[in-house]
RNA sequence: CGGGGCGUGGCGCAGCCCGGUUAGCGCGCCUGCUUUGGGAGCAGGAAGUCGGAGGUUCAAAUCCUCUCGCCCCGACCA
């Protein structure tokens, strides 16, 4: 590839609207561009690079025994109605309509299209088992996208599905799958983490997700040092209970104009936001449920709905807690609450004088003493475990570091084969439903992922496994003619051996072609110019280290593969 | 969806409050000369319906109304 001929269009200075390092340089260095929000186009390197990953997760996939499809992007309504996610998933699920008007799902995952190709087509216990996987891009109608092709509502990802006769084949390949991902995650040179993860909307028993360590990353891991992963959402731990024992004191009713926080309620009054017992109105299924919790906590809405037997749990609008509470916002409380299931997680059990909202405008309810001014309907676990609370298997204190969550495995177990009556006949003649498992893998965000992990303050550097090409062959000055002849030779020499080049001919300031090859950040970069040429040799430097090497011209293409073969 | 902010040559921004000549600046781009090992210098040049629609006014990038798009913070997920 010759850069005086790509499109590579690299830019000095950072884009206005890019927050994070891997969507600034893969907008900087030219590897996509902003179509419109949450939808991307790939540039030819950043393409390569999309390439590079999808090819290692099919090599994986392949080597588990797998095998590879596609499906359809547009699936219709009807498909998705039977498995009852037309209603389930939300806004999330991209609709569209024929000429005829008929209802069309763009996939943002395929459980439904996979169960309906196999229903028609397996009938024996003896096709089983076995897994179908597709690279496909997907789209997801995000509430809002962010960070570039991290949140993006058109994606590239591997999504495979496997159907099972029995629990013990599902966990046979549960656990040959993350392998795979394993050594996915592995060759491309990733830190990363298996860990617990709580079912969403696709449903299922088990679920792990792979996070890769970031800073950026918008997904909370709760670790211990026992070997416990598990996202915040999914994470099971202890939570210290406060000092109690407080003198018994008749409730107060006291003045908060505009304190609808914990924060300002906590700051206000002068207690410990512990102190304070927040209460927050839910619509789970479409019904509201008023929770209690600590005010120091969050409520884990994951749990609030397996509490609840809820598929959907959000928090109530507005209009609905100003109907339950007869009050704003912000001054909802469980005193004098009629008419609601109101849940309690247990750290709100050994309190024995809070303070809690009114349920009337600008004012909040002090000592108030659960059980003597309030009830609740039930106690249960609802709380967002935290960093600093113990572990729940050996108790020690949890740890947490934020990662983005590039691949996810579920065991679905028959939720979608039930749903849509595919069944198998086994070996007792009897129809069974398929006990189907699910894992897909992000393959546009681990691009992002890689480049999150792997860049300097001069721009990406790539590892090789999956870099867009492995060299770039840099000519310091194309006006003299040695120059340009070593560079070709190198160039064609390193193409005729299968190596994949740039070739930067571009009749620009050394300067700004080295500015761009540290941005573009390919494993090796060859200079090739006066300097070394007066000595018989051209510089190799290697990307992610700086560490630099002179070549003698004759033969350098040998010797240039041979340091490839040295890197990662 | 709630909260905050922004739309002005390809990119990054100023101008807007307090309407008033040819709408500026840096980078990039084109031409020429010089220059050539870490984003060059000089000279010349191209490129903007000021997001869109409506309104107010003698006059609108600037004021008003509506609208579209984009970004950030929160609830969702590969």
């Amino acid at each position: 590839m010759r850069w005086s001929q790509a499109l590579i269009p690299t830019h000095k200075e950072d884009p206005a609207d890019a927050e994070t390092v891997s969507h600034r340089l893969m907008l900087r260095a030219g590897l996509i561009r902003k179509l419109t929000s949450g939808v991307y186009n790939y540039l030819p390197l950043g393409w390569r690079a999309i390439r590079k990953v999808e090819q290692i997760v099919r090599e994986e996939m392949d080597r588990a025994g797998c095998q590879e499809i596609l499906m359809p992007i547009a699936s219709p309504a009807e498909l998705w109605m039977e498995t009852g996610r037309w209603d389930v998933y939300g806004k999330e699920l991209w609709r569209v309509q024929d000429r005829n008007g008929r209802q069309f799902v763009l996939g943002p995952t395929h459980e439904e299209v996979v169960t309906d190709i196999v229903r028609n087509e397996v009938r024996s216990y003896r096709e089983l088992p076995f897994t179908l996987y597709q690279i496909q891009t997907k789209f997801r109608d995000e509430v809002r996208p962010r960070f570039g092709v991290v949140r993006a509502r058109e994606f590239i990802m591997k999504d495979a599905y496997s159907f099972h006769r029995d629990e013990a084949s599902l966990d046979e390949t549960y656990r040959a799958l993350c392998d795979a991902y394993t050594r996915i995650f592995d060759r491309l040179d990733l830190n990363f983490r298996a860990v617990e993860a709580a079912t969403g909307a696709i449903g299922g028993s088990a679920s792990h997700e792979f996070m890769v360590l970031s800073d950026t990353g918008e997904s909370e891991v709760i670790v211990c040092e026992c070997g416990y992963a598990a996202t915040s959402e999914r994470a099971e731990g202890k939570i210290a209970p406060p000092p109690t024992g407080e003198e018994e004191r008749p409730l107060e009713r006291v003045d908060t104009p505009g304190m609808k926080t914990i924060e300002e309620v906590s700051a206000f009054l002068g207690v410990e936001p512990w102190r304070l017992v927040k209460t927050i109105i839910y619509e789970a299924d479409g019904r509201p449920v008023a929770t209690l919790i600590r005010g120091d906590r969050e409520v884990n809405e994951a749990k609030l709905g397996l509490a609840l037997a809820a598929d959907i749990v959000q928090p109530a609008t507005s209009e609905t807690i100003e109907k339950v509470t007869g009050a704003p916002v912000g001054f909802a409380g469980p005193v004098g609450l009629e008419g609601i299931e109101i849940i309690a997680d247990h750290t709100v059990e050994p309190l024995t004088s809070v303070v809690v909202g009114g349920n009337e405008n600008d004012v909040h309810l002090t000592n108030v003493r659960p059980g003597r001014d309030f009830r609740v309907t039930a106690f249960h676990d609802i709380a967002l475990i935290a960093k600093g609370d113990s572990c729940a298997k050996c108790g020690k204190e949890l740890d947490s570091f934020r990662g983005i969550e590039v691949s996810q495995a579920f065991k679905l177990g028959t939720k979608y084969s039930t749903s849509m009556k595919a069944t198998f006949l086994d070996e007792d003649g009897e129809a069974k439903p398929f006990i189907m498992g699910c894992y897909g893998l992000g393959v546009s965000r681990t691009v992002a992922a890689i480049i999150e992990q792997h860049n300097d303050k001069d721009g990406i550097a790539w590892p090789l496994a999956a870099a867009p090409l492995a060299v770039e062959v840099l000519a310091v000055n194309v006006k003299s003619d040695e120059t340009r002849r070593v560079a070709e030779e190198i160039y064609e020499s390193l193409r005729a051996a299968g190596v994949e080049v740039l070739y930067d001919d571009r009749d620009d300031r050394p300067g700004a072609k080295f500015k761009d090859a540290d941005l573009v950040g390919l494993p090796l970069r060859v200079t090739v110019g006066d300097r070394g040429l007066e000595r018989g040799v051209v510089e190799v430097r290697v990307r992610r280290t700086g560490e630099q090497t002179d070549v003698p011209t004759d033969g350098a293409a040998g010797e240039i593969q041979r340091i490839l073969g040295t890197l990662t």
